[in-house]
DNA sequence: CACAACTGTTAGACACTGTAACAGTTGCTA
DNA sequence: TAGCAACTGTTACAGTGTCTAACAGTTGTG
């Protein structure tokens, strides 16, 4: 950690990194991940092609940089929202209506966490951890769960996770304790907790992804209608207040 | 309709067409879509670049042509399973497991539908037939549906929807009456059945979905547990025998 | 103040899409 | 059956994009 002052040679290669990244986000947005280019993104800084390659080491470097900030960015705005809420079932409706607003907004980066993978594409470590983060508030939620019979199994495995992974398990405490308090939670409760989250961010990405993609626009129905739905028989299902 | 004889010629370009897609399959297989290429496809078939222009009229008619392909033997694949199971809960089971066989066999071909989509295409009309077909059987399952209060509101709008659209209902009567019969189902009892579809239908994205992109990798879950236990509780939700 | 690291350049190899112009083959029809 | 039109294929080429190599100017720092 010799991290002393960035310096002024770091600071100016920082502000091209993101300006680079922004462009790309741009062509990203207008043309799919097919239309991020290098070159055109050069040309629009008014450099010369190979210049980039000073700031990333290819495209898929570039494209690996707007995965992670993706990550980073769904796991904040899942974060910051509906901690205030009071009855659980309220504060999962919310949540999940955070996701959806953030993937309408940005359906490029949504299709670029959770669309078709690069083909030599492998996550860095760190990206494992963001969607953690994006899942903890989940977690949180699900603290006090009560599944059906029909959740049991899942529970079941997610706990058995938990005591074979004392990084799960820690994780998982955190997430009940709603951060502070080291209480170590015992793996039946962190079970119950993580099965009720899994659950809950699969339906999330399936509502959210199918209407992304566009396959609910000739179905006569309401997307949000749904989601809200999927969230309330969860509830339901999970026994939350 | 004056389609007399196929015709030699005819019949020839079929089959290079059909080879052309053999190969695309197994560069989309190998490499993912960006690995499908015209020039490297005319390679392997003796031809020489321009040549394969004569039967698609570029990269997007032939990647259309594969995702039409896709969607039907999706349909086909769905359609054909589960019929015989008893309890309408162990044919939802049955379905949810027939699609999660063929994605998880042919994980690029689930993407190529419910990947990222293709930047300027739009479904033909087709495509949507074929879409429905694949829900066809999951309205069956869900003919005698009485749902959860908090799936009533999905429901309503359907019921709107297939009030609207008179080929709607008709198509869901169809469904609900196993394909014989022409009996007009009410619009609330289609309603019912047309929500039960489409939310297992999210459900089975969701979970089919993230495990196809590896984001299950991590988690201490057998995915096909998880999906079970979706389908059952789908089924506890909407009041299957 | 001098050097090493950084930032940028041009030239070029390679792969892919797609068009243009042209030639041989074949099925159908007058 | 003779001939034409449609079909199938070719080479040449323009355009775009990734990425490497070799080289040159700039600047921060020891």
């Amino acid at each position: 950690m010799t991290v002393g002052t960035p310096g002024p040679r770091a600071r100016y290669r920082e502000r091209t990194r993101a300006e680079i990244k922004e462009i790309a986000l741009r062509q990203l947005a207008e043309g799919g991940i097919g239309s991020v280019a290098l070159t055109r993104i050069a040309k629009e800084l008014g450099l010369s092609g190979p210049a980039l390659y000073r700031y990333f080491a290819g495209r898929d470097d570039l494209l690996s940089a707007l995965i992670l900030d993706a990550y980073a960015d769904v796991a904040r705005t899942v974060g910051e929202s509906g901690a205030a809420e009071e009855p659980a079932r309220a504060r999962l409706r919310a949540l999940a209506r955070a996701y959806r607003g953030w993937a309408l907004g940005e359906p490029h980066r949504h299709l670029l966490i959770y669309g078709s993978p690069l083909p030599g594409y492998t996550a860095p470590p760190e990206t494992l951890r963001l969607a953690r983060d994006a899942l903890a508030p989940f977690v949180g939620v699900f603290a006090d769960a009560r599944p059906a019979p029909a959740a049991a199994a899942v529970a079941g495995q997610l706990a058995d996770w938990a005591r074979r992974d004392a990084a799960v398990a820690q994780w998982a405490a955190e997430c009940l304790a709603g951060g502070a308090g080291g209480a170590s939670a015992d793996a039946e409760r962190a079970g119950r907790a993580l099965a009720g989250a899994v659950t809950a961010w699969t339906r999330l990405y399936g509502v959210v992804g199918l209407e992304v993609i566009g396959q609910f626009t000739t179905m006569g129905h309401d997307p949000l209608s749904l989601l809200d739905a999927e969230m309330d028989l969860l509830a339901d299902a999970y026994g939350l207040p």
